[in-house]
DNA sequence: CTTGTCATGTCAAGAGTTTGTCACTACCGT
DNA sequence: ACGGTAGTGACAAACTCTTGACATGACAAG
């Protein structure tokens, strides 16, 4: 430690960042446990509904799971009739993933859950101050993405 | 969804904060895992150092873990020599945790692969936008953990 | 004193995820 | 053409974490 008696601002964001992830997470759950859904699968239902057809490793990479767990979730979700899997496999044996319609209004009913959680986070926030955030913080995201 | 098209600022700001903690913690586990360490020890060990005497709920507290999950880490951790518990139990059944001198050389070794890790996340910020970018997030974290 | 509540530590069972592996197919360089 | 590489889906085993439950001891209220 060259201690400081404080940790460094870098270290100190790096563990805000965790910290504020956490807290999230934990609203999203409780938001969205009574409509029957885990954080999980509406992050799923959702980046699918951003890239409709998109496959069970693509949407792993976007939710940042192994492409094994995301498997068994689109299964599971299947099974519910959330969303559809195309029968024959395309070029590289990836089958095409959609939203059902049924899947399609669960989202909507769990994103403006979601969306009451998210605008609690930002609600001492001037609009202004939301932008640079996003600005900001996604310029870490990129620059620690960019170490490949 | 009223679709503007694109997502609300909100929404990009928890889709944001969950990237970038996943990346981060995926660059921390590839600096942290040569070392030997896990990202969950090392937020242990950071934490026990923070807080030293701190007891096995209070850790799990502030690494956001159940206490059984932060129990099995605390006995491995102690099997490794890298902390030592209080065999006689304090009023409320706890038993204080303290970092051993093998712990902190450990965790001052993990700690500086961790600063390298988060310096490259600040790398291209000047210094008052990281502090910018402490305050806005610190004050999201705290109205999310404000509804209890 | 007794009762209820709370907090801690621990054990057991369950769910979810990762790691490791295999098979299949397209792409690319030789 | 051919063999290597890479990407995808799927399966099994191992691991980690959570959920649930129990016993212990302290505290406040009755």
């Amino acid at each position: 430690m060259t201690s400081p008696g404080l940790a460094s601002p870098a270290e100190q964001l790096g563990r805000l960042v965790k910290e504020t992830q956490a807290v999230l997470h934990q609203r999203m759950d409780e938001a969205l446990r009574p409509l029957g859904l885990s954080v999980a699968q509406y992050a799923c239902l959702q980046t699918l509904s951003a890239s409709p057809g998109a496959t069970g490793s693509e949407l792993a990479r976007r939710v940042f799971v192994t492409r094994q767990a995301m498997n068994v979730m689109v299964q599971g979700l299947e099974r519910q009739g959330m969303l559809e899997r195309s029968d024959v496999p395309g070029p590289r044996r990836e089958r095409e993933t959609v939203l059902t319609p049924a899947g399609r209004t669960a989202l909507d009913g769990a994103g403006a859950a979601v969306r009451r959680v998210v605008d609690t986070m930002t609600g001492d926030l001037a609009d202004e101050d939301v932008a640079q955030l996003l600005a900001l913080l996604g310029r870490c995201r990129d620059a620690l993405a960019a170490g490949s």
